[in-house]
DNA sequence: GTCTTTACCTGTATGC
DNA sequence: TGCATACAGGTAAAGA
């Protein structure tokens, strides 16, 4: 599931490759995948052929892939199963192949077989995609202005995490992981943290994205690297996907419950929906 | 405006 | 073995 280490990974690589390669053609752009663009596919296509790749940027989980002499630029989302990588000429398509785009030395391709993924053509820089949230990699990330976007918001701050008008990056996996971190639990209302508690959790989700960057992202099904290999981030995680599974922390079963409509890994012993106003604080009962 | 629910989509796992 | 069903979740639109 690509969430912002992940995109990050792919957009390091395809800007150390992709950077000044001249587009030859787009043998392959499946419509339906253009969703919310001021081009659709055949305009796309012809607006791609004959430039040349510019620089990959990131926002979030979207990538934007920039032109050399255009401030146009093609921007994807992987969605849930999205793969973006780069192969030799010969090497065959994947299933769900739904863009390909061929420049000088290879080409680039697109495949996501739950098709929840979007292409899209965006206008200079600043103004494309949805309004999305803080970079939580970014030095103005920080408790105060974490606490200023939560403040009076009353849904869960698992549901905050991953409202990418709030916060643009984190997913299921680095949520549930950073509120681990900062011994939260996904249910407390979002505007009920203490200033200690941001500080923990701008601090957990800086510590988990990072590390994971680190890792190359985490695989568990679908994402690979641009290069198509596996991420290592999955070795790491604390929470998630460790139900009934020994806290690394404490020892406790690791408690799976749905929040928001999403499933949350937390430990109901390092993280109590009881007020704490610290890490390690005695017992609470619920 | 905030928050919740639902739709989108298909591979995988589970149950009968 | 085969079929039906549930589940996974990022985004966005609809509903409350």
């Amino acid at each position: 599931m690509p969430e912002l280490p992940e995109v990050e990974t792919i957009r390091s690589y395809l800007d150390s490759v992709l950077a000044g390669k001249a587009i030859m053609s787009v043998p392959h752009l499946d419509d339906r995948m253009v969703k919310r663009s001021l081009k659709n596919g055949a305009e796309i296509r012809a607006a791609l052929v004959g430039q040349t790749f510019g620089s990959v940027r990131r926002r979030g989980k979207f990538l934007l892939l920039g032109l050399a002499s255009s401030p146009d630029a093609l921007m994807i989302h992987l969605g849930m199963s999205g793969r973006l990588v780069t192969e030799s000429l010969d090497a065959p398509y994947r299933p769900h192949t739904h863009l390909v785009v061929r420049y000088s030395g290879g080409e680039l391709r697109l495949s996501d077989p739950r098709r929840f993924g979007r292409i899209a053509w965006v206008e200079s820089g600043g103004l494309w995609g949805p309004h999305l949230g803080m970079e939580p990699l970014s030095s103005a990330f920080s408790s105060k202005t974490l606490g200023e976007i939560l403040k009076g918001r009353k849904v869960a701050i698992k549901s905050a995490l991953l409202n990418q008008n709030l916060v643009a990056g984190l997913g299921n996996i680095y949520a549930d992981e950073a509120l681990f971190y900062a011994g939260i639990h996904p249910q407390r209302p979002a505007g009920s943290l203490d200033v200690d508690e941001l500080k923990r959790l701008v601090r957990g989700i800086r510590a988990v994205l990072r590390r994971s960057i680190e890792h190359r992202g985490t695989s568990f099904s679908d994402y690979v690297d641009a290069l198509g290999h596996p991420g290592e981030n999955q070795g790491y995680l604390k929470v998630y996907g460790r139900e009934g599974k020994a806290c690394r922390r404490c020892g406790t079963p690791i408690q799976r419950q749905v929040v928001g409509g999403r499933s949350s890994h937390y430990c109901p012993h390092c993280q109590r929906l009881t007020e704490t106003s610290s890490e390690g604080a005695h017992h609470a009962e619920i």
